[in-house]
RNA sequence: GCGGACGUGGCGGAACCGGUAGACGCAACGGACUUAAAAUCCGUUGGGCGAAAGCCCGUGUGGGUUCGAGUCCCACCGUCCGCACCA
């Protein structure tokens, strides 16, 4: 019998399911429509093992719905624009086409190598003009109806690169690359506007309509959002008070506490507010006060340790409710960015206004009484008291609960004319634009005299010029320094204009993909029958790292979409499963250098031969000098298991001899290697594997079904070779089975068990079939992994079971292993004699008469503790049950001088006797 | 600080609506095959006592509800994730 080759097995039916045309979608006909997506990847060069995990996911889940008669869409593309591409500019002089286009070449080749059940027919590439002239018509579009537009903003500028950096690209007020102090700069910059759309983004979390997601996704996106509701007011000033040129009309201020405002014992303002700055004109240590504020890092333990600080101003206000004057502060701890920039301090319900107020020494009036406190003795130490309670202290709100006292409060300032009750977003309207070249040209043209002007639809797509590789080393974009590009006409009057130089954030490429793949080839953006057809997506797939942005975006641009007429759906993915990451242990020198794990050798302890053991020493000797902690931890490391003891690594440059166990040391070889906490997969900790080397040699189904098995799909998976090497038994198994029983299928007819049918194998495969089924829909991959194992067990057992049973069953098994190892499937069921493509073939079905059982064994408890197992008939009444446990020897030899004072008999599940 | 998730053998993890805790895999140990090794196959494997039957203990800690708790409730400890001076 030959071994199971998957060298060989797995291109030969990868290229048959190409001939076949096998994954190729089409729109229509009587088949319930399935759209499978996982995320597109970034084509970076290499796949890497997260990817296999991700897409094995996928497949698993559009190999099952083909089976179960979906019309499946399963396609693929590529995030093909962004930064890496120009920093290997940079570093290799290679055009960031060439660089991303070589690396799709490659990316491809490797994922087809996985046997992925993909329409590639339909792959696209972000990069692709064929693709972004359609995202320049959408913004366009979006431009006519204000759902794009352009204004002023702060960016973080860095002065050395030339360019605006993401808040997540400026490290402790650094730019990430060029390490120089990151400037704030306003520049103008486009726009798309959902937070018009904040409050549908926000209900559909809630109403169903996104049902089929995480709860943690849906949580993330609505604290993003961030709705509150409160009350928009002015501060007037005080009598006898003179406030700036400009400002004599109050404080502006926003709270969603309203019903605490007689609670109010100061004004504070953001430091950088239009007051504070025109105060600062006038006055040196404000400026120093405000210029200490912006140095305070936003780092997380920044804020955490920074203490509340503030500068009084010359000022007071009064208060809308009674004649106390409140002095005005410019603090630290309040935002420009949010609300108003501009908060009334009430101590008593607010920790940060608390810490305030005793740090300057400020009244902390109470107006909240929590439920039970008596008024008079109810006092604030060192905590706000922030519940629910009765308003007191406060005038015309006393005795009200706090909900009550709010509406209450609203009313009266709306009354006053003082200001309205409001409602506040933390979300912000979406900056696409990027001083980038690798990326899609926005299509404008700014002229002196008529401002920004749309790309005629005639003149799209607007395609990145050609430029020389060494561009990307200059500082700056080499759009801008582009003068035949950048310089044109006025599309409007025809005078001297020039070309926008920026380009749009790859989010937004990544925004609307999904729809292009119901309509890839369309001479617009999308044929709206084809995406009505398609779309929602069905079920999306990717890391829980885009929780919220990328899904945000997407949200937002189906909805921009169907406002424009492309779509028919507001939410594009129906169902979301967030997966997650595969890690793995690190390792390091003395030196902290990472280390491969392909290239570190484990000894174990016993095993080492004295020459080795003696080198080691006299090694971490030496190392002891400079390294004494090495030394310390080194000796302390063990495996899990106790057993290893010494480690070291063959060093990248191959050049070092591999030791094998017990050889003669002659010289030293190799270091010895701490290993350091298992984490997420990446380059800079070198703790990755490599697919292809996985693929190499235990081939793709192997690395599939060991990226599935184990640890639930939600969670992170540690990647071990012993769990490859498991998976490579498995499949070893089930070839033995598969090829010992050749052609058996031929002459299997599945309507007509023979008189002699195994029934126990019968009853292991058709309780295989429903697990597995239902695992899959649930998307518990390990679950239906540990039920195949189950079932292959039995199945390989059941040496005395008739022909047909085993037909039954390894039809069964081809077919349930097939979208988890769609290759060995394919090839057990061409060696069974099955007919077709399995992939073709219609998921087995369960019988249910076959998973009813005629007796069961229920366990037997006395006083709860399990006594005995009793073997009942499945129907059989209770009473007779009762009596049967109460027979048991174990069961009497237990109650023996007690008096029985209950009988619990739950059908099926238990039988309790109550004794004492 | 706020919000959320989680805590089960040597390890990854099962255990449905409260009903036999540890499915399945890995590792380990014993055995078969082999000149030998690898591969493969068979068996054992939560801890303790015991020759065995069996008994006791056991799901982070302490309490509670229940005939019965890994599962529900309260308090605490710990880990992870998201947000973070959002008024």
């Amino acid at each position: 019998m030959p071994r199971y080759n998957p060298k060989e097995i797995e291109p030969k039916w990868q290229e048959r399911w190409r001939m076949a045309g096998a994954f190729e979608a089409q729109p229509g006909g009587d088949k319930p429509k399935y759209y499978v997506l996982e995320m597109f990847p970034y084509p970076s060069g290499h796949i890497h093992i997260g990817h296999v995990r991700n897409y094995a996911m996928g497949d698993v889940v559009a190999r099952y719905k083909k089976a179960r008669g979906f019309n499946v869409l399963h396609p693929m593309g590529w995030d093909a624009f962004g930064l890496p591409a120009e920093n290997a500019a940079m570093q290799t002089g290679k055009h960031p086409r060439d660089w991303t286009y070589d690396n799709i070449g490659a990316m491809k080749e490797q994922l087809k190598k996985m046997g992925l059940s993909i329409d590639w027919s339909r792959e696209l590439a972000t990069c692709d003009p064929q693709y972004y002239r359609h995202q320049q018509r959408l913004f366009l579009e979006f431009w006519a109806k204000d759902l794009a537009y352009r204004k002023e903003s702060d960016v973080n500028w860095d002065p050395v690169d030339q360019t605006v950096l993401a808040n997540e690209q400026v490290i402790d007020g650094k730019g990430w690359r060029s390490g120089a102090p990151v400037e704030r700069r306003k520049l103008s910059q486009w726009f798309f506007r959902i937070t018009d759309a904040a409050d549908d983004l926000l209900a559909a979390l809630d109403d169903g309509r996104l049902a089929g997601w995480p709860d943690n996704v849906r949580l993330m996106q609505r604290n993003w959002i961030g709705k509150s509701k409160g009350l928009q007011m002015k501060f007037r000033f005080a009598e006898g008070t003179k406030p700036p040129t400009g400002f004599e009309d109050g404080i502006e201020i926003f709270t969603t506490r309203p019903d605490t405002l007689f609670g109010a014992s100061f004004i504070a303002v953001a430091p950088d507010h239009p007051l504070a700055s025109k105060l600062a004109e006038t006055d040196a240590e404000l400026r120093a006060f405000i210029a200490d504020c912006q140095k305070i890092g936003t780092s997380e333990e920044a804020i955490e340790k920074a203490e509340k600080q503030g500068y009084q101003l010359p000022f007071e206000t009064g208060h809308p409710f009674d004649d106390r004057r409140l002095p005005v502060y410019v603090a630290n701890f309040v935002l420009m960015g949010y609300g108003t920039g501009a908060i009334f301090g009430c101590p008593s319900g607010d920790q940060r206004d608390l810490e305030f107020a005793r740090k300057y020494g400020l009244a902390v009036p109470p107006v909240v009484l929590p439920t039970g406190e008596d008024p008079a003795t109810f006092v604030i130490e060192d905590e706000a008291y922030v519940g629910p309670g009765t308003i007191f202290n406060s005038g015309f709100l006393n005795g009200l609960a706090v909900d009550e006292a709010i509406q209450a409060a609203i009313n009266k300032i709306e009354e006053m004319g003082l200001g309205e009750g409001k409602t506040l977003f933390r979300l912000r309207d979406w900056g696409l634009s990027r001083q980038r070249y690798w990326g899609c040209p926005i299509p404008a043209i700014h002229c002196d005299k008529c401002g920004a002007v749309p790309v005629p639809a005639k003149d799209l797509p607007v395609l990145l010029p050609e430029v020389d590789a060494r561009e990307f080393s200059i500082p700056g974009n080499p759009l801008d320094r582009h003068p035949e590009w950048k310089n044109v006409d006025c599309p409007k009057c025809g005078a001297a204009a020039r070309r926008e130089t920026d380009t749009m954030d790859t989010f937004v490429d990544s925004a609307w993909y999904f729809v292009r793949f119901a309509a890839p080839h369309e001479e617009k953006p999308v044929e709206k029958d084809k995406a009505d057809y398609w779309l929602p997506v069905d079920q999306y797939i990717g890391g829980v790292e885009h929780a919220i942005l990328h899904l945000l975006y997407a949200r937002w641009f189906t909805r921009a979409m169907k406002a424009c007429g492309y779509l028919s759906v507001d939410e594009p993915f129906a169902d979301l499963f967030t997966q997650g990451m595969v890690i793995h242990a690190t390792y390091r020198t003395h030196l902290g250098t990472w280390v491969l794990p392909e290239n570190v050798k484990f000894f174990y302890k016993d095993q080492v031969s004295e020459a080795r053991r003696k080198w080691l020493v006299d090694e971490l000797d030496r190392l002891a000098d400079d390294h004494s902690r090495f030394k310390e931890e080194y000796l302390k490391q063990t495996d899990s298991t106790g057993q290893y003891y010494f480690y070291d690594y063959v060093s990248d440059d191959g050049k070092t001899r591999v030791s094998e166990i017990n050889s003669p040391v002659v010289e030293p070889l190799s270091n010895p290697i701490l290993i350091g906490p298992i984490e997420k997969m990446s380059k800079s900790k070198k703790n990755v594997v490599s697919p292809e080397r996985i693929a190499e040699t235990y081939g793709a189904d192997a690395a599939r079904w060991f990226m599935l098995s184990d640890s639930p799909p939600e969670r992170d998976v540690e990647w071990t070779d012993a769990g490859v090497e498991g998976a490579w038994r498995l499949i070893g198994r089930i070839w033995d089975a598969v090829s010992s029983a050749k052609g058996a299928l031929e002459t299997f007819d599945p309507e007509r068990p023979t008189a002699d049918a195994d029934e126990d194998l019968r009853r292991a495969t058709h309780e295989a079939i429903a697990g597995v089924t239902d695992d899959i829909e649930n998307f518990r991959f390990n679950k239906a992994i540990a039920r195949i194992y189950e079932f292959l067990n039995t199945l390989r057992k059941s040496d005395g079971a008739d022909g047909w049973a085993r037909a039954e069953a390894l039809s069964a098994l081809a077919r349930l292993i097939a979208p988890f190892t769609p290759h060995l499937a394919e090839e057990c069921w061409e060696t069974l004699g099955g007919n077709g493509l399995v992939c073709d073939a219609p998921w087995p079905a369960a019988d249910p008469a076959l998973l009813a059982k005629d007796t069961i064994v229920l366990p037997v408890q006395v006083n709860g503790k399990r006594r005995a197992e009793i073997e009942v008939a499945a129907n059989a009444d209770k009473a007779a049950v009762e009596n049967a446990a109460l027979s048991l020897e174990a069961v009497q030899r237990h109650i023996a001088g007690m008096t029985v004072r209950k009988t619990v008999v739950v059908p099926g599940r238990i039988v309790n006797i109550v004794a004492n």
